[in-house]
DNA sequence: TATATTTGTGTAACTGATTACGTAATTTAT
DNA sequence: ATAAATTACGTAATCAGTTACACAAATATA
C-alpha cells in the first residue's frame, strides 16, 4: 500500500487491520475447500476444546483472549450445528460447563491435515520473510503490556513540549509574570500573605540582593513559570526553594521538573549542602514533583506562613 | 497470549486481529487526549484531503483501500461536523467532489503535533524490537499479492498428499485395477472399443512381454492410478505413453503428475529418444497434465483408437 | 446470620468495517 | 443514434467482534 509510505508508522493500526482482514478473508475460503463445516470464527474456541475438557464460558474466553459474550455466541452457534453440549455445573448453578460432542471430536481429527497444509504454507511465507511477522507481533504484545501505546505517546508529547521550553535567568521585565504567576496559584488554593507581598513585590531586594537566584521558563518566549532559591539564614539550611509557579494553561510541558533542575544545578554550582522547601499536602502534583526531584519530608520548622504544612528537604552531598 | 504459542501459525489471523484491536482501542484514546475532534477511523481519509485536493469518494477509497461506502459513510460524518465540504462535478454529475473546509485545514495544523509524538511513541517501540513489525507487514503483503495465501494452503496440500502417494511396478494382483480405472474414464466419456478391451484384459501379452511396463500409484496400499509405456513398431517413435487412468476420487493428489514422471523416468533408463502420445482434446485435465511434462503436439498419425484426435510428443534428447 | 461483593452468564446495543444491490450518469460499441 | 457496459455513489444488510447491563449464584464480611 502505497498510501502508508505517505503516512509513516502512525497508521500501523489501519495496516494491520487490512493485513488482517486479507488473512481472514482467505481462512473462511480455506475452511471452505476442506468442507469442514466449521467457521473460522469459532476455531479459537474449537481449540480449546478439542483438548477434551469440559470448559467454562468464562475460562475459554480468557484462555483465547476473547470476550465472553463472544464465547457465548460462538458457543450457541456451534451448538446449533451439534459440535458441542452445554451442560449446568451441578455444584455450581452458574456455570455452564462446554466440550465436545463426539460429532465434534470427529471434526477435530478431519481439522489436522488442513492446520498442517495451512501451517505449512504460513512457514513458507515466513521464510520468504527477512522480517518474522510472528516474532515482530510476540514482541509488540509484550511490550504493549509493559506500558500502553496511549502513555508512550503522552510521555513524546512531554518530550517534546519539553524541548520547547527554554530556563533563563531572571530580568527586570519578567517581574510581572513572576507575581502574576505565583498569586495565581496562591490565591486559588490559599490566600496571599503578607510575606508574599513583599518578595513578589520586592524581587530583587528580598531575593536577588540576598544572595539568591530566579529562574523563569520561557514557551515561545512567554514568560509561563518561574522558581526562586533563596539564601536562607539558617545553621541547617543554605537555601530554599520558593516561589515555584507554573502557568496551569502550560501543563504537560514538563515546565516544573525543568525548573527544579535548574534550581538544583544553581544550589550546586553555589556550593550548596542542601535545599530546603515548604508546602502544603494538599497540592498534589507539587508534591510529587518535589519527589521525583529527589525532595524528602523532614520534621516541621518555624514558618512566616500560614499555609504551610509540610517541609521537605534536598540533600545535595549523597 | 500463551494461547498462540499452543496452536502455532495457523492463528496468525486471530493474533493480529487482537493486537490490531489494542493498537486502535488506544488510538481512539490519543485522539481524545489531544482533544482534536477527530476519530481515529476518520484519519486515513482525513490524511489524504490535508493535502488540499478535492477528491470524489471513489478516489479516496481506492488511495487508502477501504471500500466506497466506508469512505461514504466517513465523509458523511466529517461532514456533519463541518470538516469537509462536498460538492456536485459540474462536468461529470455522477461525481462527489470532496475538500476540506476551513475548519477542516485549522484541524491539519493541530493533527501535526499528535502525529510527531504518535510517530515518536511508535518509533520508540519499534527501537526496542528485534524484529521489526512495520517491514514484517510490508513482506506479507507483497507476499500475500504474489500468491493469495488459499492457493499457498492448496499448493502444500497437494504436496502433502503427493508425499503419500507411492509409484509401484504392475504385479498380477494389480490386473483388476489396471482395469477398472482405465473403463472408468474411457466409459464416461467415449466408449470402450476393441482395442481397449485387448490391452486391458491382457496386459502382460499385449504390454509387459512386448517390452513395455506398466506402473501403479498407492495412495494407502489402494491403487488409484495406473499408466502404461508401451514399446513401438515404428521408425519415428520408441514409445508410448498409453492407458493412463486416475481415479476421480484421488483429485488432488498429483497422482497424474507422479505417474508421467516415472513413465518419462523409465524411458530414458531404456534409452528412448522419445515419447509418444494420443488423447483427445476434449480430456481438458489431460492434456494440460501432458502439457506440463513436456509433451508437444504433432501431426495427426493413423490410431487403432477412434477417440484420438490428438498426438503429442516428448522428446527425451533436448 | 444477614448483607455486601464477586463471579458466571446471557441479552441488547454499538462499532467499524464489509458485501450486495439499486440508480443515475457517462462512455463505448454497434 | 441507440443499446450495452462501465463508473460513481448511496443505502441496506451483514459480520465479528466489542461494551453495557441485568440477574442469579456463590463467596466474603460484618
Amino acid at each position: 500500500m502505497e498510501f502508508f509510505n505517505k503516512t509513516g508508522k502512525v497508521a500501523v493500526g489501519s495496516r494491520l487491520r487490512m493485513l488482517t482482514e486479507k488473512i481472514t478473508e482467505d481462512a473462511a475460503k480455506i475452511y471452505e475447500v476442506y468442507g469442514i463445516g466449521l467457521q473460522p470464527k469459532w476455531f479459537p474456541v474449537f481449540y480449546v476444546l478439542s483438548a477434551g475438557e469440559e470448559k467454562t464460558i468464562t475460562a475459554i474466553a480468557k484462555e483465547i483472549g476473547h470476550s465472553h459474550p463472544s464465547v457465548s455466541k460462538i458457543i450457541a452457534e456451534m451448538g446449533k450445528k451439534g459440535l458441542v453440549a452445554e451442560q449446568k455445573d451441578k455444584t455450581d448453578g452458574r456455570r455452564n460447563m462446554v466440550s465436545l460432542t463426539p460429532k465434534g471430536k470427529e471434526i477435530t481429527i478431519k481439522l489436522q491435515d488442513q492446520l498442517l497444509d495451512v501451517n505449512a504454507a504460513i512457514e513458507a511465507i515466513s521464510a520468504q520473510t527477512t522480517h518474522d511477522l510472528w516474532k515482530a507481533i510476540e514482541e509488540w504484545e509484550y511490550l504493549l503490556e509493559q506500558q500502553s501505546l496511549l502513555s508512550r505517546v503522552v510521555e513524546a508529547h512531554k518530550k517534546r513540549e519539553a524541548a520547547k521550553v527554554t530556563i533563563v535567568d531572571y530580568q527586570p521585565k519578567y517581574k510581572a509574570a513572576f507575581k502574576a504567576l505565583n498569586e495565581e496559584w496562591i490565591s486559588t488554593w490559599f490566600k496571599m500573605e503578607a510575606t508574599d507581598y513583599k518578595s513578589l513585590d520586592h524581587p530583587e531586594e528580598y531575593i536577588l540582593d540576598r544572595g539568591g537566584h530566579i529562574f523563569v521558563a520561557l514557551y515561545n518566549d512567554e514568560p509561563l513559570g518561574v522558581c526562586a532559591l533563596v539564601k536562607m539564614d539558617d545553621p541547617d539550611y543554605d537555601y530554599e526553594l520558593a516561589k515555584m509557579a507554573v502557568s496551569p494553561k502550560a501543563q504537560g510541558k514538563s515546565i516544573g521538573w525543568l525548573l527544579g533542575q535548574a534550581i538544583i544545578e544553581k544550589a550546586k554550582q553555589l556550593g550548596a549542602k542542601n535545599i530546603y522547601l515548604e508546602s502544603n499536602t494538599i497540592l498534589k502534583p507539587a508534591i510529587s514533583l518535589y519527589n521525583k526531584l529527589g525532595f524528602k519530608k523532614v520534621p516541621g520548622r518555624p514558618t512566616p506562613y500560614e499555609r504551610a504544612n509540610i517541609q521537605m528537604e534536598l540533600d545535595l552531598r549523597s
